[in-house]
DNA sequence: TCGGAGTGTCGAAACGCTTCGACTAACCGC
DNA sequence: GCGGTTAGTCGAAGCGTTTCGACACTCCGA
C-alpha cells in the first residue's frame, strides 16, 4: 500500500508538499501538483484515513447512537438511519452505528472519550435523557433527533408534533367528523416520558379543546389483539364515535380488523388515520390506510448535515427544525355516515 | 483529555508498561498493574482509538455494505442491521455503514484503500456483484450477507431459500393443497439476478415436480395493486387455485384484499403463506398472516461474528451457512375448500 | 532601490499509541 | 554454582499523516 512517502519521493518533493497538495492549505505550483497527481495515480495512492485523523484530530466519523430494542418508529427507522448515512457519505463523513441499551448509559461517557467520533446523533431521545445530559457536559458537538423536555439550548431535529396532530384533526373535521377518539401508544410507553407519545396526546386534547370537541385518548399495547381490544371499548364508551386518528400501526390494524368483524365499514361508518406511519405500511392495508407519514429521511438528513456544520464551524444558526407528517389520504378516510348534510353531525353515528 | 503518558507518569512506569498492563500482551507485575489502574482511573483515562489504530494497524471497525437503493428484505433490514451492530460491539468493534450504490463500485475500492476498516460484511449481495469481485482481490477479509452465484470459497450466511420453499409446500400440501402457485418478485428483479427471487422460484419449481404438482410461478412488482391485478390473472388462469406462496408484502397484501373482495375467504377458500417476511409484518394483516419469518438477527450477528474470527485469524471454519426461515403458523393457512376428505383434491376451487 | 507582502517549498515536530530489542532479576534443573 | 528460561520493565523506533516555522523567490509600490 503506497503511502504519501512514496508519493513524494516519485515526484521529487516533501511529504507536506503532498499533503498540501492534497488538502489545499497552502497553495502549490501548478507544475509540483501535477507531478504529485501524476504520482498518486501511478500508486494508486489513497490517504491512510487513520493516519489522517490521527494527526488532523478530525476523524471524520459520526457516531449514531440508538437504543437497540424499542424502535418507536419502527419503519421510519431505517429509512433515517439510511438517509443519515447517506448524508455523511456525500460531505466525505462515516457513519458509524452506537448501539445502545437506554441503561448502558456510561458507554455513552467511553465513546466520547475514546475520541472515535467527531460529533453524535442521538435518537429516541426521551424527554428527560441521560445520554443528552451526559453529552451535554462534554464538548463533543451533538444534535438530537426527537427533543428533550427542555430542548432550547440543545441543536435539535424533531417530528412537529403539534402541526402533525392539528393537521389530522383538521382533515377530519373538514370530513365533518366531530367524535374522535386517538389510539395511542402504551401507558408505559407515555409514562416513561417518550416524547412523541407525551406530545401528541397533549396536542390531541389542545386541538379538541380548542374546537369545543370532546377529548377521547386510549392507550393501547403495540399489538394487534390490543387494538381489537382498545376498540371495542373505545365503541362501548363512546358508541358515537366516528373517527380514529391511530399512532400505533400493529393495533391500527387491531382496530381496524375489529371494526370491520363488527360490520363497521371503512371508511363509510367510521374513519381511520393513522398519524406518524409511513405510505409503506398503509399500502398494506384493505382499504389503504390514509396516514401522516413521519418525515425519517429528512430528519436524517438535518441531523448529520447540521452536525456537520457544527464540528466545521459553519453553522450559520442553532438547529431547531420542527418537521410535521405530511398527509397522504387514501382510503380510511371519507366523509362518514353524516355525509349528506355535512353540516350539523349525528348524534350516534355506529 | 490524559493519555497514555499522563497515566505512566502519574504511576511511575513507562509508557511501554502502561500499553503492556491495557493489552496483556506481556505480563506486569501485581503492584505495578495496581499503581497503572490508580493513576487511569484517577485521570479517567480513555485510550485514544485512532492512536490505537495507527500504531496497531487494526481500526477494530468493520464497515457494512449495503446498497441503500431497493431494501430487498426491508423488513428484516433494520434487524439485521441492529444485529450486526450489536455483535460487533459486544466483540469491542464498531459497525459503520457504507451507503453504496450497485454503481458506484468503485467506491468500495476506496474503502478498502483508505483502510478504515478491518473487515468488510456485505449485504444485499447479487448473483454477480462486482463488490464481491473487487474484494476478492484484495486483501480485505469479509463475509457475504447473501451470496453469488459461486460462493464455495467465500464466505457466507444466507437463508436457505431451499428449504424454506419446502417448509413452505410442505405446510400447504399437509393441509391438502394440490394446487398452488408462487407469487414472485418483479421479474427484473429475478432477470437481474437477484438471489432470493432466482433461488426461492428454482426451489419451488423442483418441490412442486417432484410431487408431480404444477408449477405456477407469478412475478409481480411489490406493491399492493399490482398483487391485486396478478391475482386476478392467476384466478382467471388457474381457477382451482387453493393456495399462494409469496414473497412480496405488498403484493400479497394487495392479492389478500383482491381475495376478499372478490368474496373468497381466507383461509377458507384460499390460503396465503407469505416466506421471508416476518411476524411483525404478519401482524398487520386481517386476517393474521401465515408467515415464514427471515432471520435477519442471526444473520447479521454470524456475519460479523464470522468476520471478526476470520479477522483475527481464529476462525476455525469458512462460514457456509444457511439458515430457513421459520414458520410461523396464524390464519391465513388452513385445510382449505377440501377439508371434509382431505385425501383428494376437489378440481375446481375458487 | 529597498522593505514588505505574497508564493511555493522544505524539514522536523507532533498526534498517542504499539511493538521490538535489550536488559535485569529471579528461578530452575542438574 | 552455572547456563537457560521466564517474568517484568524500559527506551526508542515506528505507524502515515498534518502542521508549524523557516527560507528563498518574485513582485510591487514608494
Amino acid at each position: 500500500m503506497a503511502t504519501m512517502n512514496d508519493v513524494a519521493k516519485l515526484a521529487g518533493v516533501s511529504v507536506s508538499t503532498v499533503s498540501y497538495a492534497l488538502t489545499g492549505v497552502r497553495p502549490v505550483g501548478d507544475k509540483t501538483r501535477a507531478r504529485i497527481q501524476a504520482a498518486m495515480d501511478e500508486l494508486g495512492y489513497q490517504p491512510n484515513a487513520i493516519a489522517r485523523s490521527l494527526a488532523s484530530r478530525r476523524t471524520r466519523i459520526i457516531a449514531l447512537l440508538f437504543p437497540a430494542i424499542e424502535h418507536g418508529l419502527s419503519g421510519a427507522a431505517l429509512e433515517f438511519v439510511t438517509a443519515a448515512a447517506e448524508a455523511a457519505r456525500e460531505q466525505g463523513y462515516h457513519l458509524v452505528l452506537w448501539p445502545i441499551g437506554n441503561d448502558e448509559v456510561s458507554e455513552t461517557r467511553d465513546l466520547i472519550q475514546q475520541r472515535l467520533a467527531d460529533g453524535v446523533v442521538v435518537m429516541e431521545v426521551r424527554l428527560e435523557d441521560p445520554r443528552v445530559t451526559l453529552l451535554g457536559q462534554s464538548t463533543t458537538p451533538f444534535t438530537l433527533i426527537g427533543r428533550t423536555a427542555e430542548p432550547a439550548g440543545l441543536d435539535h431535529a424533531d417530528i412537529d408534533f403539534d402541526a402533525t396532530v392539528a393537521g389530522a384533526i383538521d382533515h377530519l373535521v373538514e370530513l365533518g367528523h366531530r367524535s374522535i377518539a386517538f389510539l395511542s401508544r402504551s401507558s408505559a410507553s407515555r409514562d416513561s416520558g417518550y416524547g412523541p407519545a407525551v406530545r401528541t396526546e397533549e396536542a390531541f386534547e389542545k386541538y379538541m379543546t380548542d374546537r369545543d370537541l370532546p377529548v377521547v385518548i386510549r392507550h393501547c399495547e403495540g399489538t394487534a389483539d390490543a387494538g381489537r381490544t382498545a376498540l371495542t371499548e373505545l365503541t362501548v364508551a363512546h358508541p358515537d364515535l366516528t373517527a380514529l386518528v391511530t399512532m400505533n400501526d400493529p393495533a391500527t390494524f387491531g382496530a381496524m380488523a375489529e371494526l370491520l368483524d363488527r360490520g363497521h365499514r371503512i371508511p363509510d361508518d367510521v374513519s381511520v388515520l393513522s398519524i406518524v406511519s409511513s405510505p409503506k405500511v398503509g399500502a398494506l392495508s384493505h382499504p389503504r390506510l390514509t396516514t401522516m407519514c413521519a418525515p425519517g429521511t429528512e430528519l436524517g438528513r438535518l441531523g448529520v448535515t447540521s452536525l456537520i456544520e457544527r464540528i466545521e464551524g459553519t453553522q450559520a444558526a442553532p438547529l431547531h427544525e420542527l418537521i410535521p407528517c405530511r398527509l397522504d389520504v387514501q382510503a380510511t378516510t371519507g366523509p362518514g355516515p353524516f355525509a349528506s348534510g355535512r353540516l350539523e353531525h349525528p348524534q350516534g353515528g355506529t
